[in-house]
Formats: structure tokens, C-alpha cells, sequence
DNA sequence: GTCTATAATTTGATAGAC
DNA sequence: GTCTATCAAATTATAGAC
């Protein structure tokens, strides 16, 4: 995955790419604030004065900032695509390929650190249900444009990303990309023909 | 969710639960030693005489016995159905209400760990990418007993418990089991229609 | 804005009596 | 097998000099 360029950035900067890349490789609580100052060549009071609220402002940040990265990225697959149908038939093969490239850590930036505040940081949760909802708009905007009713487009958007978080949760825990490929074959395959006869005949 | 009597079970058998439940509801790094020792009112003594490992020896168990129960809660659902293709349609409203009256809390026993581990415990990971691979066995022995050549079983297999584990990230994240349903519709609709022209003409 | 030193607490783990 | 006391290290956070 392409990494911002952490050696002109400001120090805030630094410190929200750092907490990102940590965040999305070991979860929120296995992240110590050491490990995110020495990452992003910063003391820990520059941390504190930049993000008075500590670990859990700077981690809200880099939900936000990781979640508007990782859109922009699916956004580019989508949009290299002749057309949607085609763009999310290939999306899972590329998250697939850029998982395996990075020994099976790279996949959603947020699903892990979701899954550990979902109940025991509503500060958190939110900013996580945020991202997702952000996707989620973003993904049925485009389906209804392509001519999908808008709730069949909402619900077909939550099954995409249910499908794509669900494969990456089977794909790194068995290091395989199998599950992944497979959960986009079905999905490609259904909204496809939801395409076909919504814009057909 | 059915909890097992802790009042007269083991030490051992008390501790696995408190771990199973804690790791469910936290996660793996936000778990600590003292609060599973104090929910399974052992002392931590008792804990090292039982697993010499430590708290990964004590979470690789936990993980083994909750995702053997949660494969029976699961057959539990499919065995009630008419057929294979209900059950599956049936299993998704099912979990979004015990996710829902459980406060989004009681989803995938292992989904949380799995994602933290993934990448920074080898010992884990292993445990957690059994479960998975139990789980698409069971269902996919299920497929092809239902007519599915055993390729498209597992296919399908994977796609389901996707569906399920993306489901549960989007639903506990934003509080709303539409996330769950949604995937759920899509995929069960999906299982149909190849079970159908399976077994049908 | 940057940086160091340090406080207060908690962590996983061990020793050894019973 | 059970339990208490304790250790060394790491955790988040703060104070205050520069």
C-alpha cells in the first residue's frame, strides 16, 4: 500500500500516519503510544500537545484519515473499470493480490481496531461506523447511478463490503487468499446480474 | 448466548469460559490475566499450574472450545430447517437477533482475535484459521450432500461465513443489524439458486 | 512547538508456602 | 492443586525546561 511521505510531513502528520499503519498491523490496544512516537520520530509530549485527548484522539484521527485513504483506493480499482459490474469483479482480486504482497497484513485499515472498540469504546466505535457508513454511501451512490433502485443499491453496497471484510477476516487468519476470491465470486456474480437487468432491458 | 454452568464446573473448565467470554467481548490485548482470573475466581497460580503457556496457551484453548460451541449453535439453525437452503436464509436474522439483544456484543467468538493475531502471534493465528477451517468443512460437506459439486461447495461455503464475518464488523460498528441482513439476503438468495438447479431438474 | 524526566498504574509471569 | 506475595517491564499520562 502507498505510504504518505513521512520524511517532509509535520510532526502531527507523522504521528497520524504512524498510529494508522500501527493500528491497521496490531489493533488498538496492542499499539503502545511508544511504539507511535518512536514511528513517527516524535517525543511523547509533542503527541499530548497535539492531541490533548491522548491515545484516543490521535487513534480517531488516523481512523478517519486511514478510512478517506483506503475510499480513494477503492475509488481508483472502480473507476479504472469500463464499468461498475467489472470494477467490483476486479476489486477482489486486486485486494486479494495486495494482501498476499504484503504478508497478509494490508487489508482493511479499520476492521480490526472496529471489531476491539465496538464495546468498549463508543468514542471509537463511532469514528469506525462513520468510515463504514462513509463506503457504504459512496458505493450506493454509484449502483443507483448505474440504475439500481436506491435501497436495493444500499443493500447490495452492504453485502459488497460485508463480503470484502468477512474475506479478509477468513483470508488472514488462514493465509490464503481463497476465501476472499471466493466471497468476491459470488458477490461480482450477484451484483452483476442486478446490473444487467436493472440497465438491460 | 448459553453460557456453561461455571458454578460447579473445574478450575480448568472455569477459566477457559472466563477467557472465551472476555476474548469475545474485548479482544486479545485488551484482556488481561487479572480480569480472567477474577471472572473465573481462580487465583493466577491456579492458572499456570493449568496452563503452563501462559495467557496464550490459556486463549489458543479458549478460542478450540468456543469455536467448537459456536459450530453447534450454528448446526442448531441449519438442523431446524427444512432444508439446507432455508437454514442458511434463516441463519442470518437469527444472528442479527442475538447480535441485537446481546447489545452487539455476542457475534463471532473468534473474529476480534483473529484480526489482532493475524500478523503478530503465530501460535494464535493457527488456532483461529482451524476454527475457520472447521467451520468451511462442516458447511461445505453440507453443500455437497445437498447436490454441490464439492468445488462450488467450498466456494459457496466461504462466501457464506464471509458474508457472516463482514456482516458482524459493519453491524457491531455502526449498531445496526441492516449490515448483517443485507448480506445475508444476498448471499442466502445466492445459495438457492445453485442448490436449486443442483438437486432440481 | 519540541523534548526529557518521571509519576502512577497495570501488565504477564514466577516463587514458594500450604 | 490452590493461593499469596512479589518482580520486572511496559503502559498512559503529566510537568516543566527549553
Amino acid at each position: 500500500m502507498a505510504q504518505p511521505d513521512t520524511s517532509t510531513a509535520s510532526t502531527r502528520d507523522r504521528l497520524v500516519a504512524s498510529a494508522a499503519e500501527l493500528l491497521l498491523r496490531n489493533g488498538y490496544s496492542a499499539t503502545g503510544l511508544k511504539a507511535i512516537t518512536a514511528a513517527g520520530r516524535a517525543p511523547v509530549g509533542s503527541l499530548y500537545h497535539h492531541f490533548p485527548g491522548g491515545k484516543e484522539e490521535l487513534a480517531a484521527e488516523a481512523i478517519r484519515v486511514a478510512g478517506a485513504g483506503y475510499q480513494l483506493l477503492v475509488d481508483a480499482v472502480l473507476e479504472d473499470a469500463p464499468d461498475l459490474a467489472t470494477g467490483i469483479e476486479r476489486s477482489f482480486p486486486a485486494a486479494a493480490a495486495a494482501l498476499e504482497a504484503s504478508g497478509y497484513a494490508d487489508a482493511c485499515p479499520i476492521a480490526t481496531v472496529a471489531l476491539e472498540v465496538a464495546n468498549t469504546n463508543e468514542v471509537l466505535r463511532r469514528a469506525t461506523a462513520e468510515v463504514f457508513e462513509g463506503w457504504t454511501d459512496a458505493l450506493a451512490r454509484r449502483l443507483t447511478a448505474a440504475g439500481l433502485a436506491s435501497d436495493e443499491a444500499r443493500t447490495l453496497a452492504y453485502a459488497y463490503l460485508a463480503a470484502l471484510e468477512g474475506g479478509f477476516v477468513l483470508s488472514r487468519a488462514t493465509r490464503s487468499t481463497e476465501p476472499l476470491l471466493a466471497a468476491g465470486r459470488v458477490t461480482a456474480e450477484h451484483v452483476a446480474a442486478a446490473l444487467a437487468s436493472a440497465d438491460g432491458p
